[in-house]
DNA sequence: CCGATTTAAGACTATTTTATCTTATTTAAT
DNA sequence: ATTAAATAAGATAAAATAGTCTTAAATCGG
């Protein structure tokens, strides 16, 4: 049941990262540091961080000590504002069943249990920031990395 | 939220409509009609029901009026069963993040959200057998085309 | 200014998924 | 037997995803 692309995958693992970062302080974060840390391919995460900052959840600094920021306080963006942005804005708008146009007026077989399924994680997703998780990784010394 | 493959797409449309289809009482039905009849690619859907045959949810005879039936009555066929042969069956246990070992032991930062939404469709798919479906689609005249 | 560091961007390659095409093989009907 | 109808199987192609590599641009420190 795989939902995410890798993409997305390692997205939310690095912000997760830098939320959760033993050494807090810096202005920047570096996609080295980060791709190092948890053991995902440099230039395609510095990909999938473009498109992070394109979409207005970080900011990028170049040159030494450059590296990426939240661009706004961890308690502002949610998960599902990171998802959306990674996976496309219709992410929880799918038919189960590849379905054009399936919703609860002209509904598939299974739109009444996929809708219920979609709207809980879309829920959880709306309703959890990266602060939140950051506590929960600190806390709880919840893994990232394989 | 793509959680299925094509072929599982196909493969379940495909044996919701033996299960809905108006004309009963034919012992085999033939992958022509259901690829014309869902608008699925004949050779596509062929393989995919070949998977279907090897794992003991149909049977098919060759030549004229030949086809696919369900192998078992089905009252017995759950969803699960279709979904595990078609998309593997590590379906269910699979990490949001992508991490290897991700449980209850070791768990992602995000494990305890996705347990809960991995079991409740996992439990909707083990309960709802073929027969059920196909029911409600009849009854509810609900569609499997685009 | 110059060189080192770092992200940005785009070209390129590899892998997986999806789809198509061709050739067997089985079966029924004549 | 022969022909047509149907699935089985494998080769091939196309498209999407994933990953790599190279070059450009920005920034800092000397």
């Amino acid at each position: 049941m795989k939902v995410l692309s890798n993409a997305s995958n390692y997205g939310l693992r690095a912000l997760l990262y830098i939320v959760s970062r033993k050494k807090q302080g810096d202005a920047y974060v570096s996609l080295r540091e980060i791709s190092e840390e948890l053991d995902i391919s440099f230039h395609f995460l510095t990909k999938t961080m473009q498109l992070l900052t394109q979409g207005d959840v970080l900011v990028s600094y170049r040159g030494p000590n450059g590296g990426i920021a939240l661009k706004r306080p961890a308690e502002e963006i949610m998960l599902i504002e990171v998802v959306k942005i990674l996976e496309g804005h219709d992410f929880f708008d799918t038919c189960m069943l590849g379905l054009e146009g399936c919703d609860d007026c002209n509904p598939c077989p299974v739109h009444h249990l996929w809708k219920e399924i979609k709207g809980k994680v879309k829920h959880d997703f709306a309703t959890t920031s990266l602060a939140m998780m950051g506590q929960r990784i600190v806390s709880e010394n919840l893994r990232l990395v394989p």
